[in-house]
This record gives C-alpha cells, structure tokens and sequence, in this order.
DNA sequence: AACAACCCTACAGTATACTGCAGGGTTTGA
DNA sequence: TCAAACCCTGCAGTATACTGTAGGGTTGTT
C-alpha cells in the first residue's frame, strides 16, 4: 500500500496525472478506514500493473475511454463473464489491426530509404 | 489532378481536416497556373499516399508533430542524404518499439481472458 | 440565367488529455 | 514546535487535433 507520490515515481507518472486518471475510472485507490485524521488514498500493487498498462495503451494510440474498457473488463465483477471475454477478444483484434498498421509503415519507411540511398527520391 | 472532395473520397478525411493537415505542412497541392479565374487547389496520386501513412501513424499513437518529421525526410531536397536517413531510422526504431508494446499488451490481455475463463479474476 | 455543387479564406468552437495553480489540512524529523 | 514535505479538493488554463460556420466566389448542367 503506497500513497500517491510513491505511486508516481514507481510509474513515472506524475501526480496530477495520476489523480485524472482516477477520476476518469481507470482504477481506484482506497482510503484506510483506521484513520480518521486524514483522507489519505493508498494504492496497490495492482494499481501500478494498471498504469503500466494505461502507458503502453497510450503510446499505441488507444484514448482514455478505450482503455477504460479494458480495465473494467479486467477488474469489474459487475460484468458477466462472456461480455467481459466479447471487449478483451475486440481489443485483441484491434492490437493486430494496430500491429499489421505499423508493419505496414515499417514497409513504406524502408522503401523511403531506398530510395534516398538510390537518389530516386519523390 | 484531383480536388479537394475527390481526394476526401478516396482517402475518407474529411475535408476540413486535409485542409488543417495541408496548413500543418503533412502535405501540399498545387494551383494550375494556366487557370487565372480560380485558386482551386490540384492534388496528385502522391498526397493520397502520404494521407494513408498519416491515418496509419495517427492509428499508431504518433502526434502529427512526429508525423511531420517522417513527411519531411521523405519528400523535402532541402536536407542532406543523412539527415532524412536518421530520421527514417529514427522512426524505425519508435515502430519497433510500439510494436513490443503491443506484443506485451496481447500477453497481459491474453493472461487476463484465462483468469476470467477460471474464475481467478482479479 | 439560375441552381446545385463545388471551391476558397478565416475564425470560432469542441473534445481529449493533461498541467498548474490556489487554498487548506497532515505528517514527520530536527 | 516549527518547517519541509507530504496530502486533499476544485477549478482554470494549455496543447493537440479537429469540426463547424460564415461569407463569398466558381463551375457545370439545364
């Protein structure tokens, strides 16, 4: 159990992201019913697997909204089984779409070069 | 030579928003000097090319900004040989790098569907 | 000539995703 | 006890990437 700071530099991102992030539903931290003086929010372990996660979705172009999907697939009981499976299996599909586009681009950046090495450039 | 709503059809953008990439720099058209009685702009097989790069980038996670550097290595004889080849590896290496991330994304997913399946959910 | 269907510029407005205060309370170590 | 270093809420501001509208000209068909 961490508070936020701690959440922070162990993800790399900052705080005031974290707490957006929060806010929006992408994972929820818990405050420690034995204390009474503060509102302090404490996170798990699990919490810092959900970032990472949130990180690795963003830098592959997924919004906020997508990746909330996601996580409440992954973690929200409410759900039922076979819905839960039916958003993992379109995401599945759609990080192949994502990964058949970069080839793609790999493909066209490589004939760029050649054609810079050759000076056949357009 | 096409206009502008043609190169929207044959794209699907908008045609807003090939003007705004138009302004960013991502690409340019090109007005017929014969035809004084206008200022409609002509676009060629070449731009359609570099919009489809540009929804397979943007797909990707990359920031027009970023998508701007490739678009310039690629067409713009201002810069030297080497210059337009370190930025195409350069984005070589981003691709790769998305790429991993999705693989790693496809396992974490992947793990998550089999905790669901058994009842081990988180 | 008239009408639809284009073309142009310019600029305001929106959505998403932060980012940075202000203002105020709590914890911890010297 | 006092200061640094945390914690909280709330809300305004910014960057990116569009999206829409106003206002006006051109083209092509009937």
């Amino acid at each position: 159990m961490k508070l936020i700071s701690q959440l922070s530099k162990e993800t790399g991102i900052p705080v005031g992201t974290i707490r957006f992030y929060e806010k929006a539903g992408l994972f929820s931290g818990v405050k420690k019913q034995d204390v009474t003086t503060n509102n302090y929010v404490y996170y798990d372990q699990d919490v810092v697997e959900k970032i990472r996660f949130i990180k690795m979705a963003k830098a592959v172009g997924f919004t906020l909204a997508e990746i909330r999907e996601v996580v409440d697939a992954w973690y929200k009981k409410q759900f039922t089984k076979n819905a839960r499976l039916r958003v993992l299996d379109k995401k599945l599909v759609q990080l192949d779409e994502k990964i058949a586009e970069l080839k793609a681009m790999k493909k066209q950046i490589a004939i760029c070069k050649d054609n810079i090495a050759n000076d056949r450039s357009t």
